[in-house]
DNA sequence: GTTAATAATTGGAACGTTCCAACTTTGTCA
DNA sequence: TGACAAAGTTGGAACGTTCCAATTATTAAC
């Protein structure tokens, strides 16, 4: 009611008890008496305590906080506003509560609010890097000794764990499937150069372009940005070739589905004239028309796991870097045309 | 670098000075000469000083945390996740740090986090209540004097802050649109009707329905979960009625989606053979193909002023309950079929 | 050269909790 | 009856910070 908040001593007094009585209720100790703690238990409901952790937190310096801070570097995007809900789930029940922020790609942001979690004591850290993030850019958490998983994208170097998922036999199986359906121009489009999940999912392309008899050509990769504009984009320059691309690998769905607005303005049906397939399998793709051919990597998926990870390492005292790779797995719909023109045709 | 972190204290030793000058350099108070601070500043760099605000926090009981708690009932949805960062940006750049969660529309889960945001003493919520939400269970914040904010859905009879759109007036504008634009059969689709929002849509819906010709129907309204397979579903009822509608008002994006795919799945073109109108503007809703029709409500700018709200309570002192209402336009582009149809076309 | 004002610094108390060691009460056994 | 154990309970110290009142060093004014 009044302006001081309700604190443990007044729980105490109330109670007719001591304060040390009362922080036993609160840990749940068996050592009170039964009648205690029920008689204390009714009189915190009554005046509305609420236990104050920055206070708990303070003495028992050797544990930490129970705050698990996410870090994401675009929460716009769909697979990142999964990733964390995957995260909040495992650590909602493990009893820990999670400070998410979102760095928009920019390193500034990223310090800042790295800084601002340590601050507040978090436990343990789940990172997507933003673009550009060092090995040096993680030194101070991982002298401090504060758990880290980084998610989706690595960093070389950085002692800390890391959860990306097999990027390189996403698209590996993207192409082989693509060539079984007798398509030998297929491109490979969108995303940025300068990444190492680029990098990872090229090298996929190549490698199982490299096994056909066309082999792998440097013409047929086409670059853009990671979004539906740029799938777009890029379309557009793959199509102005002299000789065109049938099919494509795309670098995430974001860019498949701009692939496939681009080739419906050219009045090309994706699925029946032109075949996609995209990398990550978020929600829309399995509905949208034609379904989208995707590589799934099951991005709640992913969270969870990286916030067992990460539970892991804050329970076993000592953080052991741990390196793991999320498995991924073709999903064949409907834009690779295998539904329509096949007659085994395999659905998922 | 050893067991115990680094404190206020060693600093001071490390520097020749007191615990006290210290604490006030932290808060860059003006009453400490400038050499004095330079070198307490170089000591905290070097011996790798991270600021405790948890024991910051316990000292001035007065004023709060610098947290504010932000509370959503579905994350995965994208327009919640771009609301979260228009809250982010302006509470990080007001010094403050969010705590964000979901509660996927679990009432029990929204008190959980609630209960948590608590127990860390944040200084606001701003809250996208779960289904089902009463005022009884925002009680306990508001007897504590903890501004609050809810966002998209309104709570009758809660004493706190509201930000909603002006949906009324958005399902009104669509309407009057696709009326002028010939259509006299419109559907209105989507939504579960125990909910406010669907209430306040289809109100707007039927006011402008009741002003036209025919007047408003009951059959044309067709309910249904509110996301992309609901929106599936609902058109395939409406369709299934003896005289189909020609044109749909949908409850949100995520539902119009819906009906386009359904719609193309009947090789109905939308925008063309039949309008569709969305409700929110999310991000695809302008790359899509056909860019969708759709009333904006800028979900980053809710977030925004949301949180702008929230911060003005903070300050004031004493919590003083203020509602908004967020204007609403509609943004025409494909689906609704006017660029086509239309010579004087209107583009977004 | 004294006083007053100003600038800079400081030690101790307090915030709400947990831990520890000590204490009281009750029961058991010889 | 006394010794001992077990079951509950308790006061004080500690965590890392900020606030307050008090102190010292410096400068200004007469």
């Amino acid at each position: 009611m009044g302006k001081g908040r309700v604190t443990v001593i007044d729980i105490a007094k109330a109670a007719g008890v001591s304060k040390s009585t009362v922080s036993l209720v609160l840990q749940a100790s068996p050592l009170v008496n039964e009648s205690t703690r029920t008689k204390v238990n009714a009189v915190m409901r009554e005046l509305g305590y609420v236990y104050n952790r920055g206070a708990a937190n303070l003495r028992q310096a050797n544990a930490r906080s129970k705050i698990i801070g996410i870090v994401v570097n675009d929460l716009t995007n769909s697979f990142f506003a999964e990733l964390a809900v995957g995260v909040d789930t495992v650590v909602q029940s493990a009893g820990f509560v999670q400070f998410l922020s979102n760095t928009s790609e920019s390193i500034d942001r990223q310090r800042e609010v790295i800084a601002s979690m340590r601050e507040h004591g978090v436990s343990g850290l789940i990172i997507s890097p933003a673009r550009g993030t060092e090995a040096v850019d993680l030194k101070p958490l991982v002298m401090a000794g504060i758990p880290v998983v980084l998610v989706v994208r690595n960093i070389p170097g950085a002692k800390v764990s890391s959860l990306v998922s097999d990027n390189h036999a996403g698209t590996f199986a993207a192409v082989e499937h693509l060539a079984a359906l007798g398509h030998s121009r297929i491109a490979f489009v969108g995303g940025f150069p300068d990444t190492a999940v680029f990098d990872e999912r090229l090298g996929g392309y190549r490698d199982a372009m490299s096994k056909t008899g066309t082999g792998f050509q440097e013409e047929l990769v086409v670059s853009s940005a990671p979004s539906r504009a740029g799938g777009v984009d890029a379309l557009a320059r793959a199509m102005a070739m002299p000789e065109p691309p049938t099919a494509a690998v795309c670098f995430n769905d974001a860019v498949a589905f701009g692939v496939c607005d681009g080739l419906r303005a050219r009045r090309i049906e994706p699925g029946k004239d032109f075949a996609v397939v995209g990398f990550d399998d978020v929600i829309e793709a399995k509905t949208t028309v034609p379904a989208l051919t995707t590589i799934s990597v099951d991005p709640q998926g992913i969270g969870q796991r990286a916030a067992q990870m990460l539970l892991k390492q804050i329970n076993a005292g000592k953080p052991e870097a741990e390196s793991a790779v999320s498995s991924v797995r073709l999903i064949v719909r409907e834009s690779c045309g295998a539904a329509m023109n096949k007659p085994g045709r395999r659905m998922a």
